[in-house]
DNA sequence: ATTCAACGCTTTTTT
DNA sequence: AGCGTTGAAT
């Protein structure tokens, strides 16, 4: 047994030593949390003996957990396996399952994500006779996940509602929530929600999880909402050995109901805790570090810290401007090439951007130039239309309540079962209390179907009972997947088709098969639920691979809990990052977080990139550089203008600084004659001023037009043209 | 009743 | 640019 703090600073080893008692690990960026978990719960277990199915470990990502579990194995051996490490999510859904009946739900609930969501929130509308224009189902959704986050049930929200809007939402809501339950499904705040309702309410099952789990332990905590820091609470209680780690400096999922008090309120909330800063940064060079520091250091109401290093200062950033995102993503193409030649590895270059839209442009030069490369996130493996669409004919056999598997299954391919048929299907299984996925079975029972509709609907009936006895029987999930690809017509209907798109989407659908082999192989209990659990649960820091060999392109959210040696983090601009959606002060702070983050995953090189127009929904808009760019201090940058894009550089950055950092300029600074460039108008010449200055009239080259602008409010800015 | 073609709007980030 | 809704053709 090795010895488990002897490598360790004495602020990690202060926290690994911990034995019970609420801890709080404040974690500056690259200072070694995860080491401190790791060996503190592979410390509980060999010297304290703790059993380690008593621990539960909550990470961020599925892969987070595989890897966290590994490291403690790689300590302590196999018995380490058996700690629960996962996410929130996965840690519910494995209560849930096993506890379905005292929860109140079938065994075999579906999880919705959020396109079963939109599409079940759809038929809502109808229901409710709501025009979806008004409310858009996303908008929606986003108001109900917040209400769940807080774990408000439709009734709480009612007596909160006073608007007419509110009352719609609320009654959608309630809405929403029967429909989820006649479906048998939850979404994925449900799977929070309805676990904290099962241990508040059902004390048998409260007090068995709470005497099984003897240590709670949360990564990120700093990103927790209300439902999860409820969840901590009962599952930590009453002993209160809870372990929180985080950072509020990373806060970045506010939008999605994360309240950063609950890390800033711990003490608070656990008044005889120990509270262990780990300030010593072991991945950053020091300007790297000051620059971050520098930035996030303007946000308010932050934990004052101090993180350093000692590996020197290294190389200062580079930030550079470029026309256009073509020329932007050459230069990060130009910059790959000038590390690699260096000797840095691939896999160890990584491109960041806000949106995921960015990474087009990127992905056209490095195909160009044969970089190698992975996009993490966009449009996901499981969220593309013909894997959903293979899967929905497994979910549909699953849970035969699940009308929206069902829907989508029957729509493709083509078999002559549209919306009216749905219904009629569905009215059936209503009154004779089946699941929809029954009812195709009975197709020669329900009214008002054509005669070519019962024969489609028979040879349905026919898939689906295959696929069931095959579930039942145990046939491989490889082989289930083939069958439900093969039986339905999918491959039939892709290879009609011919086309390259046809192509690569039967290329995705043999990939679905190596998944479901892969998790044939690999999961302990292979089942048709679990499966589809795995697949609903699934993230896409899950399917980050370091070890490929290729450079990694992803939004910056993405990128938490990575580190590379090189970082390019790109779209530096106002409006792109922080995003123009982002206009209140606490989502600016947010952004200005997301930034730190997104700089700290740098080991060795850092550089920002921006462009002076960039491609939009079709359009091009000009942007300004990021005020992010002006809070990085100049002794900390060096910059360059690289490869093919000459233009930017020195004077646009002088400009940049100048501007700063108000996102447009104050008013009362523009004269007739002078050449401005407005973010969505283009360029133009001011043509005259009114009302002392504060309305400015521009006439734009773009279309010709004269519009009377608002001097401190529009985004424009004066240039020097020639 | 289904399916196909044109129009209009927009999610930023994701378990 | 892409999706979903809307209106016309089958």
């Amino acid at each position: 047994m090795t010895d488990l703090v002897a490598h360790l600073n004495p602020p990690q080893a202060e926290a690994v030593l911990h034995d019970e008692g609420p801890l709080l690990v404040l974690a500056g960026a690259g200072s070694g949390k995860t080491r401190v978990l790791t060996h503190r719960i592979a410390r509980l277990v060999a010297e304290r003996g703790v059993p380690p199915w008593a621990i539960l470990a909550i990470t961020f990502t599925n892969k987070a957990a595989g890897e966290m579990r590994e490291r403690i194995v790689g300590l302590i051996g196999p018995l380490g396996r058996e700690v629960w490490a996962s996410t929130f999510h996965s840690a519910c859904v494995r209560i849930l399952r096993r506890e379905a009946e005292a929860a109140g739900l079938p065994r075999d609930f579906t999880i919705y994500d959020a396109d079963d969501q939109a599409r079940l929130m759809r038929q809502c509308l109808v229901d409710e006779d709501v025009d979806p224009k008004r409310f858009a189902p996303r908008a929606v959704l986003a108001q109900i996940s917040d209400a769940k986050n807080r774990l408000l049930a439709p009734e709480d929200l009612a007596s909160q509602a006073g608007s007419f809007t509110d009352d719609i939402v609320v009654r959608l809501y309630r809405r929403y929530a029967d429909r989820l339950r006649a479906a048998g499904a939850l979404d994925f705040d449900d799977l929070l929600m309805v676990t904290v309702r099962l241990l508040e309410n059902d004390e048998a099952t409260r007090h068995r999880y709470q005497s099984r789990f003897q240590h709670v332990m949360v990564d990120e905590y700093q990103d927790t909402n209300h439902a999860q820091y409820r969840l901590v609470r009962i599952l930590a209680a009453p002993q209160n050995n809870v372990m929180a780690v985080g950072d509020d400096d990373q806060g970045i999922y506010s939008w999605r109901g994360a309240d950063v008090r609950n890390i800033l309120d711990f003490e608070r909330d656990y008044p005889d805790a120990r509270v262990v800063a780990l300030e010593q940064n072991y991945r950053s060079t020091g300007t790297i570090l000051a620059a971050a520091n520098a930035v996030v250091a303007l946000n308010t109401g932050r934990r004052p810290k101090k993180l350093w290093t000692d590996l020197g200062d290294g190389e200062p950033l580079t930030v550079a401007g470029f026309r256009d995102e073509h020329d932007e993503a050459r230069a990060v193409a130009s910059e790959i090439d000038r590390a690699a030649a260096e000797g840095v590895r691939m896999d160890q270059i990584a491109v960041f951007y806000r949106t995921n839209a960015q990474s087009r442009a990127i992905e056209d030069q490095l195909v160009r130039r044969r970089i190698p490369y992975a996009v993490v996130g966009g449009p996901r493996f499981y969220e593309r239309a013909e894997v959903r669409d293979a899967l929905a004919y497994l979910r549909a056999v699953a849970n035969p309540g699940d009308v929206i598997a069902f829907t989508r299954a029957m729509g493709t391919p083509r078999r002559g079962i549209g919306p009216g048929a749905v219904q009629k299907l569905q009215a059936f299984a209503d009154t004779h209390r089946m699941g929809i996925g029954e009812a195709p079975a009975q197709a020669d029972m329900v009214d008002g179907l054509t005669a070519a509709q019962r024969r489609s609907l028979a040879a349905v009936a026919t898939l689906f009972a295959e696929l069931s006895q095959a579930a039942r029987a145990g046939l491989p999930f490889d082989q289930l997947v083939r069958m439900a690809v093969d039986g339905s017509g999918l491959r039939a209907m892709l290879e009609a088709d011919g086309t390259l798109e046809a192509q690569g989407r039967l290329e995705n659908l043999d990939e679905l098969v190596s998944v479901a082999a892969e998790y044939q192989a690999t999961a302990d209990q292979p089942s048709l639920q679990g499966f589809l659990d795995e697949v609903a649960l699934q993230s896409d820091g899950d399917l980050v691979d370091q070890d490929t060999g290729a450079v990694t392109l992803m939004t910056v959210h993405n990128a938490k809990g990575l580190e590379f040696d090189v970082v390019m983090m790109t779209g530096m601009e106002d409006g792109t990052f922080p995003h123009s959606r982002s206009d209140t002060p606490e989502a600016l702070e947010e952004e200005r977080r997301l930034c730190y983050v997104g700089m700290t995953r740098a080991r060795r090189r850092l550089g920002l990139t921006h462009a002076e127009t960039r491609g939009f929904r079709g359009s091009r808009e000009y942007r300004l550089p990021s005020r992010f760019l002006a809070e990085i201090p100049v002794t900390a940058t060096r910059a360059t203008s690289r490869g093919p894009a000459r233009r930017a550089t020195a004077a646009t950055l002088g400009h940049r600084v100048a501007s700063a950092p108000g996102r447009t300029q104050p008013g009362g600074r523009f004269d007739p004659g002078d050449n401005v460039v407005h973010a969505t108008f283009g360029e133009g010449v001011v043509t005259g001023v009114e009302s002392r200055g504060s309305l400015v009239r521009v006439r734009f080259a773009n279309d010709g037009t004269e519009r009377r602008l608002m001097a401190g409010a529009a985004p424009m800015r004066k240039v020097e043209t020639a």
